[in-house]
DNA sequence: ATTTGCATTTACGTTAACGTAAACGTTAGT
DNA sequence: ACTAACGTTTACGTTAACGTAAATGCAAAT
């Protein structure tokens, strides 16, 4: 069908196995629609599961992720709500550049690593 | 002693247990000298459980820290290991800028987030 | 009819990164 | 001498994120 998906297509497309699929359906970070007992996905579900798979890169926790997810999608209707879910996701967006700074200078690091090792391969003769 | 520490001055400082800090020893990622039988942290090994702590940030394994950090220190001598330094070192690189991606990505969603939530707020009225 | 290919559920197994507890040693203070 | 504050080793427990296997179903192709 037009944009919908197997669980296999999508396996095939993330580069991850069905089981982890269904796991992270499990966890209640997916809830595909069913075609009698076959799982069927939609654009949005695909959507939910690339945000879910670029989380993990960030190496945050499926717990995270989901929460993350959560907070791009319901706005709420409630003031207090919606105060609360701003600061969260400010509180997020700090750890964010943290991780951001961190990545800098591991970046930093690694490139005056190799330009040692630049170094040592010229001593030694090109 | 100048420039050294106990274990529980390191774990304090970086907001660790002591349990952590022999755990990485126990895999190989710090190697402190002994007085007797307490376990004595050069300026070094501080270095060294800074940039543990800063990897796991990154969401990297203990392994991958490891490994990271050797290709800060030990240049080698061997030029076909030179080269292959280099290789992986670039490899891990190309990793982290498309970690280094990601985050952008996440971090422009949730700032949509954020301002879908302030444009909720404002429609309740200020 | 049966093989092939994809799907399903259920359930036990595995690995990393520690937590937690037990039993004990050493040094400084009272 | 006793307690307190630190350290030690050994060992079993825990959680997240799946892997792996078993048993089964359904649907199209041979």
């Amino acid at each position: 069908m037009e944009g919908t998906y197997s669980i296999s297509e999508l396996a095939a497309e993330f580069g991850v196995t069905t089981r982890t699929i269904r796991f992270y359906e499990e966890k209640g970070l997916l809830d595909p629609r069913r075609d009698g007992t076959r799982r069927i996905y939609s654009a949005a579900d695909r959507t939910k599961l690339r945000l879910i798979l670029r989380g993990k890169r960030l190496g945050l926790s499926l717990e995270e992720s989901a929460d993350i997810i959560l907070m791009y999608g319901s706005p709420g209707n409630n003031r207090k709500q919606l105060e609360r879910l701003i600061g969260r996701i400010q509180e997020r967006r700090r750890e964010l550049e943290r991780q951001r700074s961190d990545l800098e200078s591991t970046l930093e690091d690694l490139g005056r690593a190799e330009a040692n090792c630049r170094q040592a391969l010229a001593v030694l003769g090109n």
